[in-house]
RNA sequence: GCCGGUUUGGCGGAGAAGUUUACGCGACAGCCUGCAGAGCUGUUUUACCUGGGUGCAAAUCCCAGAGCCGGCUCCA
């Protein structure tokens, strides 16, 4: 049974869908204005995570993930490198594009964009406007958050403490100090849509609102966000939906992810303690970086260092030579014949239990480290039988429960040979003279001509072939 | 001020009352090997912020305190 923990309750709970076995889910995307930093990085892997284990799972899920591409920081951004808020735009929609390969983040179902949505976003404000939610002051038009009893219910913040709060908006066109924007009336130089309060554009939180209902319908299933966007983004969805549509509980799970520190402080562009995905990713091995970012348990502070990365470097070398045995045994047991033994029943058998392990962790709310764990003794016993296992179907199969589970935490354990380029390097001409070059070599070792074998073998990684010798015969790997 | 979270070994990081170890990284030793890589085994291990309390039994539950981090209309 799976069991998410759930902000709105503050609780873990069974995970049931509102509609059979289709999940509807939405999570709050980059707002395109600069590069994206580790941090919302993490909130990409993770999120990513829980629906690959969702479709895993069995699940059929619809996953929205969005582009802010009209706000403050958007037009701010625009006007200081003298572009179009849409050139910006552009330019970091393909960053983002980038890191999701190199992250390997399964493409969103669709990854919509506020500008596209201006309709939609005006007509919610007008229901809003008619339901008594909101006003219209001089083309500005505000939520009004005191008519809307049910505030708070998200970030549990007591209505009476907001106003005391340190940061409320001065503002002397909202009727309270709570209320928040909707619809911005249009300022020189800013890009505007027609609407029936003038031109302008809209607030912050009007666009997630619109595009989850656009997409997934009201209801639906998960949400999903950093922490940080609690309050006020997710509280005054909730009061956005509710206030439209009449629906009280227009999202049925909330997960927040917690934050990725530096050194042991929050990540964030305007303390300047950041680091880009983009110079991490530059740095450090791409799935070594993924890998990373699932080391601890969504909810929780991950602390971003050096370290940290190099020991996910080094977590994730085991967890590939493992996949290489066991292919290196393979091409072993093409020469050799198969010969099964005691052993291939022990792998088959850890096999099923990495599964069942793997599964009861992923349905602790999402326990990657724990799946991990389990991962981990799966690979132990992987190194422990494997040269003495005799049947190809079961090394297959132990290779394909191992690239399963760990694909779910968005490692991708396919061969380097399987690669177009990989391929096209090792053409069957190619093997064949590579398989001659290790018969030399075996020749060589057997007449104890140890400068020659060594010889062949440093020749062969000099042109990026690996060579590993094991107790029945040698075996070799691009590197 | 008002709300949250967090504190576990040399490091990262699970666990939430009970026998043997989470797991990973690092270090050391042994084994395997012509060598190398990888691997296996063992050690590092009386690890659980402090002080009280409840329990036969507490890292785990309760109370108090301390440290650290964060939210309170820019944020993943």
């Amino acid at each position: 049974m799976l069991k998410v923990y759930n902000t709105r309750t503050r609780s873990k709970e069974e995970f049931v869908p509102i509609e059979g076995n289709t999940v509807r889910m939405y999570v709050c995307g980059p707002t395109v204005y600069d590069y994206p930093h580790i941090g919302n990085a993490r909130s990409f892997a993770v999120f990513d995570s829980i629906r690959r284990y969702l479709e895993y799972r069995g699940y059929r899920v619809t996953y929205i993930t969005n582009f802010t591409d009209i706000d403050d920081k958007m037009i701010n951004r625009a006007n200081e490198e003298g572009i179009e808020v849409s050139e910006l735009a552009a330019k970091f929609i393909s960053e983002y594009r980038k890191i999701e390969k190199q992250l390997n983040l399964k493409p969103a179902t669709v990854n919509p964009r506020a500008t596209e949505h201006i309709d939609d976003i005006v007509e919610m404000v007008d229901l809003i406007i008619k339901n008594g939610y909101g006003y219209d002051v001089h083309g500005d038009v505000y939520f009004s958050v005191p008519a809307f009893d049910a505030y708070g219910s998200l970030s549990r913040i007591p209505m009476d403490e907001l106003t005391s709060g340190a940061r409320v908006e001065v503002d002397e066109n909202k009727k309270d100090p709570r209320d928040f924007a909707l619809w911005k009336a249009e300022k020189p130089g800013e890009p505007s849509w027609d609407s029936p309060w003038g031109k302008g554009r809209p607030g912050w939180h009007a666009e997630c609102s619109v595009m989850g209902r656009h997409y997934l319908g009201l209801p639906f299933d998960i949400h999903g966000g950093g922490q940080d966007l609690i309050f006020p983004h997710h509280e005054n969805e909730i009061a956005q939906s509710a206030a439209a549509y009449g629906i009280e509980v227009p999202v049925k799970y909330w997960f927040h992810n917690g934050f990725l520190t530096m050194d042991s402080e929050k990540m964030s562009k305007s303390e300047g303690n950041f680091s880009t995905a983009r110079e991490v990713l530059d740095n450090y091995d791409h799935q070594a970086v993924r890998l990373y970012l699932v080391t601890g348990q969504y909810r929780q502070p991950l602390d971003y260092n050096a370290k940290a990365v190099t020991q996910a470097i080094q977590s994730l070398e085991r967890i590939k030579n493992a996949a290489d045995s066991i292919r290196g045994r393979i091409s072993i047991l093409e020469r050799i014949g198969s010969r099964e033994s005691e052993d291939d029943k022990k792998l088959a058998e850890a096999a099923k239990k990495v599964r069942e392990g793997f599964e009861r962790e992923m349905d602790d709310d999402f326990n990657t480290p724990g799946a991990l764990a389990e991962i981990f003794a799966f690979v132990r016993e992987i190194n422990t039988l494997v040269g003495d296992v005799g049947g190809a179907a079961v090394l297959r199969e132990a290779l394909a429960v191992l690239t399963e589970l760990v694909g779910i935490l968005g490692v991708n354990l396919t061969d380097a040979s399987a690669t177009d380029e990989g391929a096209a390097l090792t053409s069957d001409t190619l093997k064949g003279v590579i398989e001659f070059l290790l018969e030399l070599r075996e020749e060589a070792r057997k007449s104890k001509d140890f400068g020659k074998a060594d010889q062949i073998r440093d020749r062969l990684k000099q042109i990026g072939v690996e060579v590993s010798d094991t107790k029945d015969g040698p075996t070799w790997k691009l590197s």
